[in-house]
DNA sequence: CAGTGGTCTAGACCACCGC
DNA sequence: CGGTGGTCTAGACCACTGC
């Protein structure tokens, strides 16, 4: 393991430890390197990753200092994570689950989403989730037949979705862009989740991309909010312009 | 401006003009660099922050790779930003407001989020916001008199309060932990904003925190859903494990 | 002014990949 | 194996902060 990542835990272990108090300046990048036996820029490569943690905060001029760790939130949105995750996270168990696929045209909304054509054919996937014997979600995955090939038709699907397609098809999602949802109560598909008269519903609805940045997935999950949390870590832009004036415009032409 | 800063605008620059072209593999860091005329690690770190924005793909031992930029998505929720900026983002024109401030003594679930205790003196700032006469969204704010002091009693208070906390108190917010849920449509600030009967409101918890950790905010916006679009981009959450607690010999008694 | 972090360099060696 | 990116070094100079 890198020498960085090895001064990395070490200062974390230090400050659970107590060794490094918060509040407290850290003795210089200087002094630091050669404590740790490493250059300064081996030791400036360790701080850089805790200053994006929020563990240290550097001002320059002036020193490093161990400030508060922030809090755990429970299963941040902005990480990329599966249902099931959730679930588990939720400190559920993850019951029998209703599943179908199917081979579909594709509808027009999924396909400007997708970048594909309306009626390109498709594998439908939807599932419930069930814990406790009670429906806590339910979800549709449109995978297109261009990027999945037959592996539905020649594998037996099951587990996680994520895993099946980086183990069966190479398809690994790296990242995902999601629109948050609150759907209509008279929606067909909150009502396969109203269970109280206090439930309430989430919709999230994922554009799904692999490490090209291509569209290999659109998925909708619902979510009951009286189960699930929703957290989301937001930090303020480092003051980074793209000058041009042009991106305004193109945005609102794909908000709607 | 620092020269890996100009480095990376210009690989943008080159991108967008079709001098790269995506999918296309960067000669070697090497050869980069020498065309830059700098150092190879000056290099790298341009090509770094565009594999963070995911504008390009490094694959060690192969090469680094052009790929389609990711999308514009509106207003990503990832961003600490204020309403005031989400309305303009919408494309709205904020009209007047509806403002009130009271001195109250803090509820126990506040009191919890924000580390004080109950009953504690705090600033109550309730806002409705309206665009094109209807009311878009209603927030709450709750400031600990021991943050911001008598500053609303002495100041008269106006525009963004982000902006109002960074001048008047010195209070700069960095970071908020955001928790995402669907109201109830009994409650009353839900109530306020029901102005079809196909508007869904979102409710927003925010915890603010400033520089060094610390709470210095708690808010409650509820948004129009049909007003406003939240999106947030999801990354896979880099496998970082802890591991030998081996090397961590005593370090405080050398250090100085 | 002295002390701190921010940037940059030229060169070295290692780890990984595809052939 | 050769070529690529990943890490590391020792030293230099600059920019910022507080006294």
């Amino acid at each position: 393991m890198s020498s960085y990542l090895n001064i990395k835990e070490e200062l974390e272990e230090m400050i659970k430890d107590g060794q490094l108090k918060i509040g407290e300046k850290l003795p210089s990048e200087y002094n630091m390197a050669k404590f740790f036996g490493v250059s300064r820029d081996t030791f400036r490569s360790a701080v850089k990753l805790l200053e994006q943690e929020r563990k240290l905060l550097v001002k320059h001029g002036v020193g490093t200092f161990v400030i508060k760790p922030p809090s755990n939130i429970p299963s941040s949105l902005e990480k990329l994570q599966s249902i099931g995750d959730l679930i588990k996270f939720a400190g559920l168990h993850e019951g029998e689950r209703q599943e179908s696929i199917s081979l579909e045209k594709c509808r027009k909304d999924w396909a400007e989403k997708l970048g594909i054509s309306e009626g390109d054919p498709v594998y439908l996937l939807k599932r419930i989730r069930t814990a406790d014997h009670e429906p806590v979600a339910f979800s549709i995955n449109i995978l297109p037949k261009a990027v999945v090939g037959n592996i539905f038709e020649e594998t037996q699907f099951s587990g996680s979705l994520f895993r099946f397609l980086q183990m069966e098809c190479g398809i690994s999602i790296l990242h995902a862009d999601t629109e948050i949802v609150v759907p209509l109560s008279s929606d067909e598909n909150v009502q396969k989740l109203m269970c109280t008269p206090n439930t309430t519903v989430l919709l999230l609805k994922h554009l799904n991309f692999n490490e090209k940045n291509q569209q290999v997935m659109y998925s909708l999950d619902y979510l009951r909010n009286d189960i699930f949390n929703f957290w989301i870590r937001r930090k303020k832009c480092s003051s980074q312009f793209s000058s041009s004036p042009v991106f305004i415009i193109e945005f609102f032409d794909c908000v709607e």
